[in-house]
DNA sequence: CGTGTAAGGAATTCTGACACG
DNA sequence: CGTGTAAGGAATTCTGACACG
């Protein structure tokens, strides 16, 4: 799950390419960026570039907005789950200091 | 072994994105394709576009040219390397026909 | 042989704006 | 609100060629 993200996360691909592997047209992928749902990457003034899982976003918020949905509440929906991971992330760390702080050093011996 | 090849062999990536990723010019990339080392895609005229398997690729062969090695060299071992994986496909394929041959029917008993 | 470069054209991308509903 | 489009400019890519070694 957390395995060869090396290649998805990374942005390479143009926005025309992006427009084929999607179906939705140039304007339409700029808007959702105006709309903060993706955000591309530009380097030095350069074109946008975008990931595989960019591409996996926009064809989830076309299906949304195909529903009626605005972009508005997609964002919201993007803005809660991203918070909801955060917390579990944290939750998560702050059982792992927790356990270290008990068993941590002794670990060591089991080893 | 077999999994998330869809992303690394989906040909996506511009020649300026992949010359900065491998660190290669333009003409070094495009004189590669022309001595059969890699082979990017093109659809209706249009420019040329890169797996990350192809980035790899180009890597290694960067790699075998510094080394002094010709692009003739390298052709050659990059088709016995593609016959030896395909003779050991075919000799696979033939070995399971064998089995299937003798004990396909039966399979069914078992589940 | 492998790579750089200048040249001219074609295709791509960008922005800001007007339009419709 | 979400999307189309024409407009003009900037950046990208392409090909064939000459150059060097």
């Amino acid at each position: 799950m957390t395995i060869d993200n090396s290649y998805k996360d990374k942005k390479v691909i143009t926005i025309g390419v992006v427009s084929e592997l999607t179906g939705l047209s140039e304007r339409q992928i700029r808007y959702y960026e105006e709309r903060k749902l993706i955000f591309p990457e530009r380097k030095e003034g350069k074109s946008r570039k975008y990931s595989f899982n960019d591409i996996e976003t926009l064809i989830d918020i076309a299906n949304k907005i195909e529903e009626g949905t605005q972009t508005y509440e997609i964002r919201q929906d993007m803005i809660k789950k991203q918070k909801l991971k955060d917390e579990k992330e944290i939750k998560k760390q702050m059982i792992q200091g927790q356990l270290n702080a008990h068993f941590g050093i002794q670990k060591k011996h089991y080893r």
